[in-house]
RNA sequence: GGCCCGUUGGUCAAGCGGUUAAGACACCGCCCUUUCACGGCGGUAACACGAGUUCGAGUCUCGUACGGGUCACCA
């Protein structure tokens, strides 16, 4: 079979028709912010001109290769509830979706390339470019120039790696969808490694074939590979293929000169959820961030996002990630949560401070979720209920509500014989004897309400107000607290 | 340094030649309220700069400044 009949073959295999779009990370460890972006904005597009999503794991480089990530990205995608149509663990009609089992397929493309003259055997070796920059820019490769027979023979026994002859004069434009037309001079563009020396294609190289043979209609990355796009564009010229839709997205920056990074301490996707952000405030939050659907809403579920979004709504410029917003988010989603839902999210947190095994946790979830903005804090909302923290008597005075250390002590001694004859024990009820208390001394409810919160709880912020609080920690444990603040308060007056 | 790109309040951002220059977060104030929070109402705060083009410029052009990206057999 001759390369051309191979070329051609691989060509009628190839999926056509609608929308393909995919996210390719290189399983180098975790996922991080930017690319968790990438892979939303792919998916999305995909999603939203009903399309299909791919996923392909770009592990060219052996050196760089980490145990397992490329299980945790899946993973966390399916996570995330980004599904993807065809993967690595799912197929599709154009395997395999992990590069290092496609290493057949690139030397060929290649080779062809050498025989059609755009690409060239070179055996120069290691030649780093720190030694190439102290030349002329101007000064070719010298295998550029070898005689192509001759080079292809020299190959079949020598260490080399194929280069792309970019064309040494004109220039190239192309177009994408954020950031317009974009041109450069040829001569500004080196001959970029397409096959290195183990065999294995370069990135670039990989993509292109890659992103051609699996259908790819639109390829989104991040801005630093904008400097690298002519060179793909000239590569599917060389190819004689049709370039895909091109959408470049910005960075998101930790601060105005520095671009979010694992290494000064900025978190990962994963890392925000173990903080307490729920992974829909999350989606939600970045998929704002370098993207706006133009109206004044904010809240988007992912799947009204597929219905929204929309490639001119990408910006140009670079965006700080902002944690004050994402908590607000987080806040907002954990307010929409069904209670059951938010019951069984907040279980594990609430279990962290209260130990006791019949502690009601529906009704301490109640209380906590309409303010609680990170599930991570809620641990010391409640660790009065276990135990009784130490605090000052102080406490008991507060001026709105026109209470003392006396008037407090009054006021929890007329409320002990109530509570002990309260029927049943509920936060209604305990309220409405707080508030018949209240009536009958033709008081303020806070008068009753402030020393009793005071005294079950021992701060002056809870989560919900003191009939609640009594509620939870039950009738006996409530009056033993109650007894034991009249008993500091009567020692201070004595 | 060369090449490419960007620049609207502290932050995210709408805006596509004529607007009192949206909205959200944060911040401040008021209201509600058994504290706090939630909720409601209101407030402070922006077109980087300079030249053009135009009757008219945040919107178009050029320049300056500042910032980002890239210049690997890494992705």
């Amino acid at each position: 079979m001759t390369s051309q009949q191979w070329f051609d073959d691989m060509e009628a295999k190839i999926p056509r028709g609608g929308v393909r779009s995919r996210f390719a990370p290189s399983p180098t460890g975790y996922m991080h912010l930017g690319g968790m972006r990438t892979a939303l904005y792919a998916y999305l597009i995909a999603k939203s001109l009903g399309g299909t999503f791919i996923l392909r794991i770009e592990d060219t480089d052996q050196a760089r290769l980490v145990e397992g990530a490329a299980e945790m990205i899946l993973r966390t995608l399916r996570d995330a509830g980004l599904r993807y149509d065809e993967g690595p663990d799912v197929g599709g009609p154009v395997p395999p979706y992990v590069q290092s089992e496609r290493k057949p397929l690139y030397r060929p493309y290649a080779e062809l390339l050498c025989e059609r003259g755009a690409a060239y055997y070179c055996f120069c070796g290691h030649v780093s470019h720190e030694e190439r920059d102290h030349e002329d820019a101007d000064v070719d490769d010298p295998c550029r120039a070898l005689d192509p027979t001759e080079a292809q023979k020299r190959a079949a026994t020598e260490p080399h790696v194929i280069r792309m002859k970019t064309p040494r004069e004109g220039s190239t434009t192309l177009h994408d969808e954020v950031f317009g037309d974009i041109t450069v001079e040829n001569k500004t563009l080196d001959d970029m490694v397409l096959l290195k020396s183990d065999g294995l294609p370069t990135y670039n190289f990989a993509n292109v074939i890659d992103d051609h043979l699996m259908g790819i209609t639109h390829v989104l990355r991040g801005a630093e590979y904008i400097s690298s796009a002519p060179k793909y564009t000239l590569l599917y010229d060389a190819l004689g293929w049709k370039n895909p839709v091109y959408i470049t997205v910005s960075s998101i920056m930790r601060d105005e000169r520095q671009k979010l990074s694992k290494r000064l301490g900025d978190p990962t996707y994963d890392d925000l959820l173990a903080e307490g952000y729920l992974p829909g405030a999350v989606l939600n939050y970045i998929a704002l961030l370098g993207w706006s659907p133009g109206g004044e809403r904010e809240i988007f579920s992912l799947s009204e996002l597929e219905g929204v979004f929309s490639i001119s709504g990408i910006s140009r410029s670079p965006a700080l990630f902002d944690k004050t917003k994402l908590r607000y988010f987080n806040a907002e989603y954990i307010r929409a949560t069904t209670a059951e839902d938010f019951a069984g999210l907040a279980e594990p947190y609430i279990r962290r401070a209260v130990h006791s095994p019949d502690a009601d946790i529906n009704a301490l979830a109640e209380l906590i979720q309409p303010r609680c903005e990170l599930l991570t804090e809620i641990p010391e909302m409640i660790d009065f209920i276990d135990a009784l923290p130490e605090y000052s008597t102080q406490l008991f005075v507060h001026k709105k509500s026109k209470t003392d250390e006396r008037i407090s002590l009054d006021m929890l001694r007329r409320l002990t014989p109530v509570l002990t004859a309260l029927p049943d024990w509920t936060r209604g009820d305990i309220y409405a004897a707080c508030e018949t208390l209240a009536a009958e001394l033709e008081a303020k409810n806070a008068l009753v309400m402030w020393p009793l919160r005071i005294a079950v709880s021992g701060k002056a912020v809870t989560p919900g107000g003191a009939a609640e609080i009594a509620a939870v920690l039950g009738r006996e444990e409530s009056l033993r607290r109650i007894d034991a603040a009249i008993d500091r308060l009567q020692a201070l007056q004595a």
